[in-house]
RNA sequence: GCCCCAGUAGCUCAGGGGAUAGAGCGCCGGCCUCCGGAGCCGGGAGCGCAGGUUCGAUUCCUGCCUGGGGCACCA
């Protein structure tokens, strides 16, 4: 159990002594360190409550609290908070349990969901940029969060592979090459085992065709023709989109690999394609959601009490072909089967209509009942210094791998800046270079809100000083630094005494609040709560490691404590930045 | 027009109905023969506006202003 677990029990219990249901006994840090510890507020609210005076009720609780040993003062302050200061010994024991615990006092979740997050959700056929930045790493992180909190738990990428853009460079490719085979329906041997186009064509082929079918109705209507022969199995359209898919995924795989960011499913629209005809047959059966509108098949999603235009959701177009809305319910409908209970969608804050509508759909058809949890975990944009959506000064797209040169690139310059980095081997430095840019990159983006958009500042990511990633890393460094040292002079780690150091005894109370940071971002699902925390864990041990000179301590029990409050600290540091996605080199 | 998100220090951002709203950057000044100075210590300034709920509102509600976004055959 955790330090804030048991003091809220123990508040909990005196509040039902006083009369008091014993929520009112939550204990949270306090908001003035310099007054107490931890603080109650229980006694306001249930004062008013039940008509009683605040101090009086507070007085009353602290008569009855048990496990006096714990507290070093226990007051009553202005109109009624409960003031609270523990002991040093109980510092000691409970930072020794944590110590000793593998899952350093987080508790297991009262109910233990299979979750599927779902993220990242590259398009076939174009290479990764900045806006694909977001929805990788927080995604990431969120799936090893809840993973860390004791679910069970997979990531799919969900690949954008089977809609509109693959007709488009289909009719594309027709245009630049038309004496392929792939375009031949009399064609029938086998199709070359070559792509006919790399990833770069793609990418270069794109935009090109949207802007053409853009402009010209025909264009679009030949894409949608495209679309649609494809989805109905066209041999040469399949083996081309059988190319375009392998190139795409081979890079992004890359991409994804250099990113820390990994995988468990590499499913794509494509993947329920088989699922398509029935699921929209029995929507569409008598009695059933869908209808016929314009030709298009569509469910109506609006209810009375709507405040705002739902427009329906569309299952097929009039020419029958799917859309992403179709490809999203029958991929919710197939999790569910698989028994996933809850489904978070990271996914840009712009498509929180569409998951609104497909949700309606999936709770309306019986899809998903209650007890699946369908989340659309909204992230914000990547905006420029204008406020408008990320580009270079060119106009265009910054690639990410591009981007990842250009962090670790700067890394680099500042590892050669330094004394110390002198005689490391090429090897080494290079890892480290990429460790601490992918750390700067990461920590600058997860450290905003995941729903505030946020503008995108090169600076930010290039910068390794104050509040940044590799600040993290430095402080995890230096730990690594003294225990590597003392192993070397044969000191042992032993028992965490007491602390008698201001610092010391501030980094404990840190440390020990990891439980409920670690529910506090479950419930939100924000990476932020965590690179907040490991930011002030690591300001709090550089400065007990200014005021306590470790290996210079005379005292060889306190020395030894010393040594475990280190290597607790590090161990901290390193599950947190781990749920970042930040790795932390051996020496930088 | 309707809806969603946001407006906090010069800049970029945190902030869980509670007491005196915090960081980082930038600017100024300091850090002992000391475990790694990518560090530590000190210094100024702020909750868009108007109401409401509450013992108490940056936080919840309403309206307005400003910015971003969305609103059926794109994803």
């Amino acid at each position: 159990m955790s330090l804030l677990s048991d003091l809220s029990d123990r508040f909990g219990d005196a509040f039902e002594t006083a009369g008091v249901e014993r929520a009112a006994g939550l204990v949270l840090p306090s908001q003035r360190p310099e007054l107490a510890q931890f603080q109650c507020n229980g006694a306001l609210g249930a004062g008013k409550r039940t008509g009683r005076n605040p101090r009086e009720l507070g007085q009353e609780v602290l008569a009855s609290i048990g496990d006096r040993w714990m507290f070093a003062s226990l007051e009553i302050a202005g109109p009624g908070f409960i003031n609270i200061v523990v002991t040093d010994d109980c510092l000691a024991d409970y930072a020794q349990a944590m110590a000793d615990d593998e899952r350093f006092a987080i508790a297991q979740p009262e109910h233990r969901w299979k979750v599927m997050v779902d993220y990242g959700g590259p398009n076939m056929s174009k290479s990764m940029h900045v806006g694909h930045l977001r929805a990788s790493i927080i995604g990431e992180s969120l799936k090893r969060l809840f993973r860390v909190a004791g679910h069970d738990v997979s990531g799919d990428i969900h690949m954008g592979d089977w809609g509109m853009p693959i007709g488009q460079l289909i009719i594309e490719l027709e245009r630049r090459q038309p004496d392929l085979p792939y375009f031949d329906e009399s064609f029938t041997g086998p199709y070359p085992g070559e792509s006919p186009v790399t990833l770069d064509d793609l990418s270069e082929m794109y935009p090109v065709v949207v802007e053409r079918c853009r402009e010209n109705p025909d264009e679009a209507e030949r894409a949608r023709q495209a679309t649609f022969d494809l989805q109905n199995g066209r041999a040469g359209y399949l083996a081309l989109w059988r190319h375009y898919r392998d190139v795409s995924v081979a890079e992004q795989k890359k991409d994804f690999a250099d990113l820390g960011v990994e995988f468990d499913l590499w499913r794509g629209e494509s993947t329920v394609h088989d699922r398509l005809a029935p699921l929209v047959e029995r929507l569409a059966a008598d009695g059933g959601l869908a209808e016929e509108s314009d030709g298009a098949i569509v469910v109506y999603v609006d209810r009375p009490d709507d405040k705002k235009e739902m427009p329906p959701l569309l299952l097929t177009r009039s020419d029958g072909s799917y859309l992403y809305s179709t490809t999203d319910l029958a991929t919710l409908e197939q999790r569910v089967e698989e028994g996933y209970d809850l489904m978070l969608y990271v996914v840009d804050a712009r498509q929180g209509l569409h998951f609104e509508q497909v949700f309606r759909v999936a709770r309306l058809s019986g899809i998903a009942d209650d007890s699946v949890g369908l989340e659309h975990t909204a992230f914000g944009t990547v905006n420029g210094p204008d406020g408008k959506p990320f580009k270079t000064r060119k106009g265009g797209i910054l690639r990410l791998a591009d981007l990842m040169e250009i962090v670790t690139d700067a890394a680099r310059e500042r590892l050669e800046e330094a004394a110390i980095a002198q005689d490391y081997p090429p090897e080494e430095r290079e890892r480290i270079a990429r460790q601490v840019g992918l750390g700067a990159l990461k920590f600058g983006d997860l450290s905003n809100h995941r729903t505030s958009n946020y503008i995108f500042d090169l600076d930010r990511f290039t910068s390794f000083e104050g509040k940044t990633g590799p600040y993290l890393q430095y402080g995890a460094v230096r730990m690594k630094s003294i225990l590597r040292r003392a192993s070397e002079l044969g000191l042992e780690p032993g028992p965490i005494m007491a602390p008698t150091v201001g610092q010391e005894r501030d980094l404990i109370l840190r440390l020990l609040r990891l439980p409920e940071v670690i529910e506090r971002a479950v419930d939100v699902r924000a990476p932020n709560v965590l690179a907040e925390y490991a930011f002030e864990i690591a300001t709090d041990f550089n400065r007990f490691y200014e005021a306590c000179h470790i290996l210079r301590e005379e005292d060889p029990v306190r020395q030894a404590s010393w040594l475990s409050l280190v290597d607790v600290t590090l161990r901290t540091l390193t599950l947190l930045l781990d749920i970042l996605g930040i790795e932390i080199p051996d020496r930088m």
